[in-house]
DNA sequence: TCAGGATGCGGACTGCCGGTCCGCTTCGAT
DNA sequence: ATCGAAGCGGACCGGCAGTCCGCATCCTGA
């Protein structure tokens, strides 16, 4: 890549960020994120290719940290963790994202309404969390890929948001830390069928 | 209301269904609408406000038996049975209305997508389950808005496509059903925090 | 240092869409 | 039959995602 490129990409990237915490996820059109990173609008789409694959870069971007907490070993996190207190420690993580990035939460959850399952962050964090309750609970009746998917619906950008106004991310970690609980407990002892 | 008015708003009702079983949720334009209900783009928006109103309405028609059903005695879904009975029977039930209408679920979240939790349907759904599961586990150390929340989180058309693609209605029955279990029995003995 | 091909740039342009507006038509109460 | 109110329709507007191509910039090899 040329370096005027990697500039102008970096360019972009901050000048989304800055939108996005001016204006929140609205009224973000690619324009005006041209414009602000001082850039031609063929530009944003030869680095990105769509609105879509510019919200992914970003949110990748900002939970790269995490992805790599989840792969070293050595924290509640990594591997060699007990599962339950791995998941408890990665939503933890998840939440604080989060609320550092409700905005781009949101804008990116617009962006990929279609497809969102192929969002490789998502997919990432889905294995991992598809992943810890298999392991935590091999014996219980829950279809664990489905279970991952309800966990990270709380993640929901409008939900996040309703949650945290009451309460701020102190509720939003005790409310999904309640729901993964409920869950791995539940799923240790199935309610019999009537 | 003219006699007219209530011609047409059927007619757009109509051409709204027929336009979502032939193209699914994409490219569901209301010029498109407008002229398959052969009507004018005026009419439409002075019926329905906003292509949001129109999706809601259209869901709400669709989910109307059920509205009626969890008010009326006499079956498991309605008042009288136990909270347990009640919630499995309305998920049941979710669950089939998700099937029949996984177009109108999908165009329906996209139009909603700003504050889909002012949507009436859906708010009638939350307060409903909210208030199964505080009944079922009053003691639980569950945020039950929270849980209906994760709960109805489920119900989203990508997801819900995702697990019927392989199942069917069947699989996304007891991939609910399992949730639910789970979440009330879990919901019964908090585990403990280390 | 410099020349020239490869890479990238930018912004005008396209097609589409949600929503508005207003002159005209239709309804139905009297 | 009349007439005001209610409703109609489609041209119109502003805005947006994504494309295209002539021109500028970079950087490699000599």
């Amino acid at each position: 890549m040329r370096s005027d490129a990697t500039r102008n990409r970096e360019a972009i990237l901050r000048a989304t960020e800055e939108l996005l915490a001016a204006h929140g996820a609205e009224h973000i059109s690619l324009d005006r994120v041209a414009a602000a990173a001082g850039v031609g609008k063929g530009t944003l789409f030869r680095r990105f290719g769509s609105r879509t694959g510019l919200f992914q870069e970003l949110l990748a971007e900002r939970a790269a940290a995490l992805a790599l907490a989840i792969e070293t070993p050595g924290s509640a996190l990594g591997p060699g963790a007990p599962p339950e207190d791995r998941l408890t420690a990665f939503l933890d993580e998840l939440c604080e994202l989060a609320e550092r990035n409700l905005a781009l939460f949101a804008a990116h959850e617009r962006a990929c309404a279609e497809d969102k399952y192929r969002d490789p962050t998502y997919l990432r964090w889905h294995a991992h969390v598809t992943a810890l309750i298999a392991a935590a609970r091999p014996e219980g009746g829950l279809d664990a890929e489905f279970a991952a998917h309800a966990l990270l619906g709380s993640f929901d950008a409008d939900l996040a948001r309703h949650v945290m106004a009451d309460g701020g991310v102190a509720r939003l970690k005790s409310a999904v830390r309640g729901l993964a609980e409920a869950l791995l407990e539940g799923a240790a002892t199935p309610r019999t069928r009537r």
